[in-house]
DNA sequence: GTCTATAGGGGGATAGAC
DNA sequence: GTCTATCCCCCTATAGAC
């Protein structure tokens, strides 16, 4: 069964965070920054985040940002590739040569996943929703280093799905559909105070899978039918 | 043909929106200080809006946002009230009484409208986008008075759609599902220079529709499917 | 009502002692 | 490497002249 499946990767990833431990800050002062500048960043975006709360949360001197980091926003972009790599760890890529509406799933899966954990697994996805939703002067790099990639991706695997009739304009408005999905996710997150327990996630999981797919199929026939006249 | 109608609808706005001009910037200095901050407001958000930038807008001096509004705050909610009425102005409400399907349509269509639109009825809309995902102090108050009502008819009309089977939870996640649209078009309209013509607009309309309401039919499968289990 | 000048606070960054 | 003290900039808000 499906749901049961969906289900047991969410309690198998709450047994991972823990083993893990959510303390793992680093030794160093340089990493303890690193790592908690990295929350921070995720939590609360570029500009409400201040030198003053990165030090203090990693038991470090005001001065100690510029002094390895040489600017705050030196230390933005380093913990940009810090989430990306604990991110990965969390959950490895996706298999590039599934079907579209498997990779579809699998996406939504593992972004569901990472969003709703409290750890740091979580806090690329998070990163990223504060950087589109309230730009820094960084977020042309940032595009262009973390996010190009994957939103290339999904144009691939949503065109190979929609057929050789969908206009570009078709499938970046299709794109875009679907993404719609992350802020979602974050907005539950962050506003109903409602702590989402495994059989929850797993739901939504599998009501959000229905939901894109079923729109993206219907978007589909849409397409098809404008293109046969 | 339902596609040329939303078109037509597009282009009469185009026209509305040149008869009323947009330099009704109103007389007074208050008015001024009132229209310049609602545009700033809603284009850069609250934090990120200056009482330099806004008084500098409205050829009036630094003073005049406290002399005539008391502080930057409550200038901010009075712009809330404002942009709400302009939105009004330009699309009155929807008929509550429409079935879930026509109501969605309808609400979808009249966003996109909106949020394309470069004139005054597109800042309520904005608004709401900068202060949901990037909150400032007012966030409360303003979701008390300006959204609480809205995202309960979505809620209704969901419930309604989705049957007697579906949980509240369910729902909650449909609602936001259907909600990420407007994000979406936020982003369309913001990042990708691409001036869209009212072609474009209605085909987005109408793709956009048809996700949505796609998407709603597969998850109301889905929870009968579960619900006669 | 409109203006200038300034107070008061907070942020990032740096010099220089230790 | 770590710390304190300080600089400089930008913000909101207000006092007081006109």
């Amino acid at each position: 069964m499906y749901f049961l499946e969906i289900k047991q990767a969410f309690e198998m990833d709450i047994l991972i965070q823990h083993s893990k431990g959510t303390s793992d800050n680093g030794s160093t002062t340089e990493e303890k920054i690193l790592h908690g500048a990295c929350e921070l960043f995720a939590h609360q975006g570029f500009q409400d985040t201040t030198v003053q709360q990165i030090c203090r949360k990693a038991d470090a001197n005001i001065a100690s940002v510029n002094y390895y980091f040489g600017s705050k926003g030196k230390l933005y972009i380093a913990a940009w590739t810090y989430a990306a790599r604990l991110a990965e760890e969390v959950d490895g890529p996706i298999d590039e040569s599934l079907p579209p509406e498997e990779w579809l799933r699998s996406v939504v899966q593992q972004r569901i996943k990472m969003m709703f954990s409290d750890g740091p697994g979580g806090w690329f996805p998070l990163l990223i929703h504060n950087e589109i939703h309230n730009q820094s002067v960084y977020f042309d790099e940032v595009v262009k280093t973390f996010l190009v990639r994957v939103r290339k991706q999904f144009n691939r695997k949503v065109a190979a799905y929609l057929g050789p009739e969908a206009t570009p304009f078709q499938i970046e408005s299709a794109v875009s559909a679907i993404m719609g999905f992350m802020p979602m996710a974050g907005q539950m997150r962050h506003h109903q105070k409602l702590q989402l327990d495994s059989d929850d996630l797993a739901q939504l999981t599998r009501q959000t899978q229905t939901y894109i797919l079923g729109g993206l199929k219907a978007v589909k026939r849409l397409i098809q039918k404008e293109a046969s006249r």
